[in-house]
DNA sequence: TTCATCCTCGTACAACGTACGGAATTGGAG
DNA sequence: CTCCAATTCCGTACGTTGTACGAGGATGAA
C-alpha cells in the first residue's frame, strides 16, 4: 500500500540490492557508508552521542558538511546505522549447559553491550528497527532461552526481561557519571559537601524509612547507588522466578 | 569543603530558607517558580520535552525570553525542578496486606508515573536529585517493602528492581509511539509496508527462532511488540523471584 | 531624596540540522 | 570523440536553540 521504509536498504546495505546497486554513472564517493557509520561510533563512543555533529563528523572524515547527507539522510537515521553497527560488535559468548547461567548470560551480555556504548540508552526505538546486527543478537538471545520449556511468546518476553535490567543498570551506571561530570565531584564528595544542607532542608520531615535504608546503604555501597548490587540482586531474583516459572509450567 | 549545590534550595524552596529567603529590595517578581515550572510541565506533557525552548515558555507565561533565567539557572535545572513537582502528583495508594499485591503496587505505580510523564524517562539524571516530592516517594516506596523480612539494603534495591521494570515498559510503550509518529504508519501498517522488503533482505540469512517467535509473538501482540503483556510477564517472574527469596530469608 | 539592589528583557553569539542550488566529476550513448 | 544525464561535493543561508552581557526600570531602605 504505501512506501516502504528507506531505512531499510541502508540497514541491510550489501545484503541485499546486490544487482544494480552501485549507481552508474557521476563521480565515486570519498569515503563509504560504513566508514562514515564507524566514525559515528567513535565520536559517540569517546565524546558522547550530544557531541556528534554533522559537521564535527564531516571534518573528520575529510568532508564538507552537507556531503554527508549523500551517505545518510540525516542525522536521526545516522544514528539508527550506528545502533546496528554496535549491536554487531558484541561477545557472544558460547552457551553453558546450566539453565541459571545461560539466562544470567544473556543479561551479562546485553550489560556489556550498553556499558561499552552507553549512547545505546539515549536513542529511543531500539527494538523498533530491525538491521542485520540486531536481529542476529536477537536470535543469539533466543537461542539461549530455547529448549527451557518456554512458550514462543515466553521466549520474547524473558528475553525482555533480562534486557530490561541490563539496560536499567547501565543507566543507573550512567547517571551516575553524568552527575560526577557536571558537578565535578565524586558521588561521595557531593553527599559529603551537601550533607548539611540536605539535612537542615529534610528537617522538620519525616523519612524515617529513608533515612535508615539510605544510611545502611551509604555505608555499605559508600555511594549512593550501586548499580553493580543492584544488578546482580535484581537479576538472582529474576532468574529465581523464572525458574519457579519453568518448574510450574513443566509440572502441568 | 566545597560549595554546596545552588540546586537544592531551590528544589527544596519554601521548605527551607524561610527567614530571609525573599529579597527585600527590588521589584517583584512577575510570576513564581512554581507557575515557570508547572508551566514547564504543561508543555512537557503535551508536546514532549524537546518542544520545551526557553523562549517558548518565556512568551507562554508573558515573561521576555532572558527573564527565566531569573526564575532559574537554565533549561536543564528547570527539568530537574519538572521532574520533582510532577513526582509529587502521582497516586500514592494505602497499601494492602497481601504481599504479592504489595510489590506489584510499587511498579503500577511507577509504571502510572512514567506513562503520565513519558519525558521523565528523557531526563538522565533522574534518581539523582533528591527534592522533596522524590523522597516522599522513595519514602512511600520503601514503606511498601517493609515489614517483609528484607534488609535495609535489600529493600532499596527491591524498590530500583520494580521501578526499573515500570521504567522499562514505559519506554516500549513510548518507543511504539515514537516511531509511529515518525513513520505516520501504525505498527501493524508498517510490518505490512515493508514485509516484502524484509523478507528480501533477510533472504540467505537464517533466523530460524527470530522468525518463529517473532511469527507468534506478532499474531498474539497484533504487532511487533506489546509493553503490557510483557509488563505482566516481567512483573509476575520478578515478584515470584523475590518471594522465593523471602522464604529463603525466613527460613535461615 | 538618594542609592544599592534586584528584576526585566533586547541584542548578540555560537552551534545546530539541513534545504537549496551550483560546480565538478564520471560513464554510457550517439 | 562528443555530449549529456546522473551523481557527488559543498558553500551559502535560514531557522532554531541555549544563554552571556549589559542597559534600563522598579523598588524599598537609608
Amino acid at each position: 500500500m504505501t512506501d516502504p521504509d528507506p531505512m531499510l536498504p541502508l540497514l541491510w546495505r550489501g545484503l541485499v540490492d546486490q544487482p544494480a546497486a552501485a549507481p552508474k554513472r557521476g563521480p565515486k564517493q570519498k569515503v563509504s557508508v560504513d566508514e562514515v557509520v564507524d566514525a559515528g561510533v567513535e565520536v559517540a563512543d569517546t565524546e558522547g552521542l550530544a557531541a556528534l555533529s554533522m559537521r564535527g563528523l564531516a571534518q573528520r572524515l575529510g568532508l564538507g558538511a552537507m556531503s554527508l547527507y549523500t551517505y545518510v539522510p540525516g542525522r536521526d537515521e545516522l544514528v539508527v546505522l550506528m545502533v546496528d553497527q554496535v549491536l554487531g560488535r558484541g561477545d557472544r559468548p558460547t552457551l553453558p549447559a546450566d539453565v541459571r547461567r545461560r539466562l544470567e548470560l544473556v543479561a551479562e551480555t546485553a550489560l556489556a553491550d550498553y556499558l561499552a556504548h552507553p549512547w545505546l540508552l539515549e536513542v529511543a526505538g531500539l527494538r523498533a528497527w530491525l538491521g542485520p546486527h540486531a536481529a542476529d543478537r536477537y536470535e543469539w538471545q533466543l537461542t539461549a532461552v530455547d529448549g527451557l520449556g518456554l512458550g514462543d511468546v515466553e521466549m520474547d518476553q524473558t528475553v525482555a526481561l533480562l534486557d530490561g535490567i541490563a539496560a536499567t543498570t547501565a543507566r543507573a551506571v550512567q547517571e551516575v557519571r553524568a552527575a560526577e561530570r557536571r558537578s565535578g565531584l565524586t558521588e561521595l564528595q557531593w553527599w559529603e559537601a551537601n550533607a548539611d544542607a540536605l539535612g537542615e532542608a529534610m528537617a522538620g520531615r519525616d523519612y524515617p524509612l529513608a533515612g535508615r535504608v539510605g544510611q545502611a546503604a551509604g555505608e555499605l555501597y559508600q555511594a549512593a547507588t550501586d548499580p553493580d548490587r543492584q544488578f546482580r540482586f535484581g537479576l538472582a531474583r529474576i532468574v529465581d522466578g523464572l525458574l519457579v516459572h519453568l518448574d510450574r509450567e513443566k509440572s502441568r
